[in-house]
DNA sequence: GTCACTGCAAAGGCTTTGCATGTAC
DNA sequence: GTACATGCAAAGCCTTTGCAGTGAC
């Protein structure tokens, strides 16, 4: 049972633009600021086709999916694991890395579960929600 | 300035039936196992008023949403703190608590993110993906 | 001639909004 | 009589599917 199908990928102009809007900003970006970035850039694109093309580069692992529940996804050049810094306010999301002390804690903790749970941990997402400086600043300014 | 609605809640019971509904499992659920539970038990109600109902209970803070990135939202009674295990393949969530030690870690960890990052976290979201037991056999069994 | 790339229109899944009725306090 | 609880229909948002044309290999 051999289910690999063998993607034959050609040159795809959409593609590329989508790796470049993503090689623009630092940050996991929403379908709506990759087709910003289209209408910006001049480049004219389907929905579908970015979409689709999202797969594409998801399929070969070129790019990550992430979801903050904040009822879309979001898109991110692939990179050595990381996390995030998600401000609820303003929604703006920073990349950051854990010190390493702290990431070997939860590996060991995730070979642990196989034994204690009988899961086996493939991934982990950890994510941090709060306030960025500027909204912080802004928010108490009210008062 | 007063944003403080102070909103008097009746008597309500499809909100009742919804915590119900809640209590039974001890995994956050979707919107369609709420109503699956709903059409069980005999009880009629709209999506409209359950949504609605979701929204009120989250607003006192009885429940807790949820997303793990499947397009929908999750909901569970909000208890003490704790993380998921999310089986990728049956998409059954297992709640577990973390061992203390990493739970300090990680609060350390979120206050001097203040220093470093000027970021004030609120919270964080720390979920494991991976084979539940039973997934693994079945998958391994298939080869 | 197969299959990837693209577009258009439509549908699909989950959730919210608008409007209207009933009812508790 | 205000405002909460409920229902129905419709819309909204993000994403996917179906069908079809073009073009590369």
């Amino acid at each position: 049972m051999n289910n690999q199908r063998v993607k034959k990928y050609r040159s795809a102009p959409i593609r590329e633009a989508i790796c470049d809007s993503l090689k623009q900003v630092n940050e996991p970006v929403d379908y709506n600021q990759i087709e910003r970035y289209f209408v910006q850039n001049n480049i004219k694109a389907n929905k579908t086709t970015i979409y689709r093309q999202l797969d594409s580069l998801l399929e070969v692992g070129y790019i990550s999916e992430l979801d903050f529940g904040e009822g879309k996804k979001r898109y991110e050049l692939k990179k050595k694991h990381h996390h995030h810094l998600l401000c609820t306010n303003c929604k703006k999301v920073e990349c950051i890395d854990l010190d390493s002390e702290v990431c070997e804690k939860l590996h060991k903790l995730e070979n642990s579960f196989l034994r204690k749970n009988k899961f086996k941990i493939k991934s982990h997402m950890l994510e941090f929600f709060g306030l960025c400086g500027l909204c912080q600043e802004q928010i108490c300014n009210k008062h």
